[in-house]
DNA sequence: TGCAGATATTTTATATTTAAAATATTAGTC
DNA sequence: GACTAATATTTTAAATATAAAATATCTGCA
């Protein structure tokens, strides 16, 4: 037990004669659930919020001219309604502004607000933190070849999108 | 913008300056959230199903002698509230059972119907098909590669639970 | 101008998900 | 046997997610 305990998750559902693909997808979906969770509850227990909320606030922090809802929407790789209803909450928690553009009154300008970016600094020093221990047994040659060859398949699903 | 389009997705929110983990952490959490998307859609169109409702499904499918609730839990990742549900809804539409054991009256023992067994086969071999395609551009020496440091990745998480 | 179609967002209805509480059963200990 | 703790599952409440409908706005064109 103590030697090599087979772990149990989404991998327990191969078959011996499953494509390799197969075998690629679930230990890629493996390895993700098992990150998502670790951070969700951490960000649950050390901040009281919630991985979309973080998500949210990290994509606004990079861009500090603003978003609209739909380039958050595409970025968070979410539905429209969804980014609504979170920016809602984080609205009437004083931590985004939702502005109007002068130009164009169908858009709106989302953006951090100084409380805001104050709290998903703290956030985002933590989240940091986490996700360097949780990869951090790589070396840095492997985390080379994890990134260029997720490159290959994020082009993949990309441009396979197109055709 | 025909020739290097950058694709807007959660890698959008990475600061020059963030560590390297973070950059494969997002990469690694887009290619997921890609693939995942694309079997969602495809599963509803096609059977007018869902993936955890799938995955549900191959788990029992590989464990013909069936796997408790909690088994499935564990495998499929998600609290046992969310099997629960499933569980509910797939055995309404006779898809499962959920048998009482002799022995032990807090488990149950839960399996494909032969209806059950007919669906799934008839959707995983489309499954198969659609992830093939997904990944399918990536050369064997590339699937070893990501095979083998993303089992160093699952291992780097499941021990570092333990600690 | 007027209008058709495209775009941006929100709303609605429904389904999913989690965490935590509730329920029920089993196991261990004295 | 009685009591405590552990285990297995379901239920509940709140948050999250989607798809589709509804609103509102903009764009282009005749």
């Amino acid at each position: 037990m103590s030697e090599t305990a087979i772990p149990l998750d989404h991998e327990s559902r191969l078959h011996e004669d499953d494509h390799h693909s197969i075998r690629l997808w679930l230990r890629l979906l493996t390895c993700t659930n098992l990150i998502e969770a670790r951070l969700r509850s951490r960000l649950r227990e050390e901040f009281g919020t919630t991985l979309p909320r973080f998500d949210f606030m990290a994509q606004l922090q990079r861009s500090p001219e603003g978003l609209t809802m739909g380039q958050l929407s595409q970025r968070m790789m979410v539905s429209g309604g969804n980014v609504s209803g979170i920016a809602t909450q984080l609205e009437s928690e004083g931590l985004i502004l939702r502005q109007s553009v002068p130009g164009n009154r169908r858009t709106f300008c989302v953006t951090l607000t100084i409380e805001g970016q104050q709290r998903f600094a703290d956030m985002a020093a933590r989240h940091e933190q986490w996700v360097i221990e949780l990869l951090g047994n790589l070396g840095s040659k492997e985390v080379e070849g994890l990134m260029s060859s997720l490159k290959r398949v994020k082009r993949g699903l990309t441009q396979y999108e197109a055709s």
